[in-house]
DNA sequence: GGGATATGACCTTCGAGTAAGTTACCTCAA
DNA sequence: TTGAGGTAACTTACTCGAAGGTCATATCCC
């Protein structure tokens, strides 16, 4: 009787596996790799710490199954948008409008894509690039054809305007995140407005010069 | 001699502090809060680490100074650009146009602002809830003014695109970061660029719809 | 001598990871 | 039917290392 009911669940180790996922996916996605504890994890689970380095090897085994899973779901779902026949801005309006219906149950897996405190190495980093690489790659066409559009050709403002496109997206769904009671169907209709706003938006008169800042530009009409 | 030199520098305490906290400012931006170590800081400051909690007192009062130095000088920054008389998107290239300036010397001071890995509670917190402030206020401005002149009245459709707004220079900075060797000026001129991309950017022809997704929508002509 | 500058060696805490044993269940021979 | 033995599930109690933080002491200059 000194280990108290050791044993005495005989839970399948699909079963427990998937439930220690589950708390994982949680728990790292709202914590971050770094300050998230495995013994954290286990109590959570409602387990012991050895089981979870039993079936998982380590720490970083484990988030390397919750990233996965995470990952998978959500890249998955960008694919499925893009495959339709949606083209330029209408595509990500469907793309964000795909995102916060999958991320509704479970909003944490969009942190678990991008936790700056996971290891950079080993099997985690291979696996981060994997994924990275195939969202990259649907931003990448989606920004190519705007610019072909614009008929800027320079790779690397193409590259920049991903970065801007793709951070814009991780800002939306933070916004959501940090305003709960608002439906994806609400947060959709936003991206919308927002996008018509920016569409409608000012250019400037002329570039500012280059030399030494503070020299003042002429006001310009606000439509170009 | 069994202390090696202990006391033989002689070095004034303010030329000291100065010397530790340019260190810590480029690690603490480089590796963030977590990951950074004081005994590490210490070494590349040149000196031990005994002699950093006597001027600091603890790990977290050396990323306060830190913080506190690298938040002041682009907060100052942004606000002597918004005291210009440019406005809309003009403003906002100015904007970026002298956060790349200030930062070209010393480029880690962005990350030290936005650091997730950094303490949430006590002074840290307090500190960067007074910079948050100020930093957000101005780019509240700007994008008030766009949604007035759009006719979007919204207080949440503002709320995210200010949120856009400041994940769009958290990226273009990131991705110049990336970039080694584009001047502060070819960036500008890219961002300008961007700008016109974006602004001449099709409008989806109508909302998608809210049901459950998955419906084909009509491809629209791509200028609105 | 006294105060400022400086350090090696130490203490402490926390969390990853492990060793070793406990319980339950399943199978199969007698 | 039963009970011996094998195996999967499970836990308590530990080790170990990294990093924050402290103490006692040393050197230098006025």
């Amino acid at each position: 009787m000194s280990r108290a009911n050791a044993g005495t669940k005989g839970v399948p180790r699909a079963d427990r596996e998937l439930q220690i996922l589950r708390a994982a996916c949680e728990v790292f996605g709202t914590m971050g790799f770094a300050k998230a504890s495995v013994a954290g994890i286990a109590a959570d689970a409602g387990i012991s710490k050895p089981l979870v380095y039993q079936y998982f090897g380590s720490k970083e085994g484990l988030f390397l199954a919750s990233f996965n899973y995470g990952a998978e779901t959500l890249a998955a779902e960008m694919e499925r948008v893009a495959a339709d026949d949606s083209v330029g801005v209408e595509r990500g309006l469907h793309t964000l409008d795909g995102l916060f219906r999958t991320l509704e149950p479970q909003p944490w897996l969009w942190r678990l894509l991008f936790d700056p405190s996971a290891p950079d190495d080993g099997e985690v980093a291979a696996a981060r690039a994997v994924y990275t690489d195939r969202i990259t790659r649907l931003a990448v066409e989606g920004v190519g054809e705007l610019m072909r559009l614009v008929g800027d050709d320079d790779p690397l403002d193409a590259s920049a305007l991903t970065a801007v496109w793709m951070s814009a997206v991780d800002a939306l769904i933070t916004w959501w995140l940090d305003h709960p009671g608002v439906t994806p169907a609400q947060m959709t209709e936003r991206c919308h407005r927002l996008i018509i706003a920016i569409s409608g938006a000012a250019l400037p008169a002329e570039l500012p010069a280059e030399g030494g800042g503070r020299r003042p530009v002429e006001r310009s009409s606000l439509r170009a």
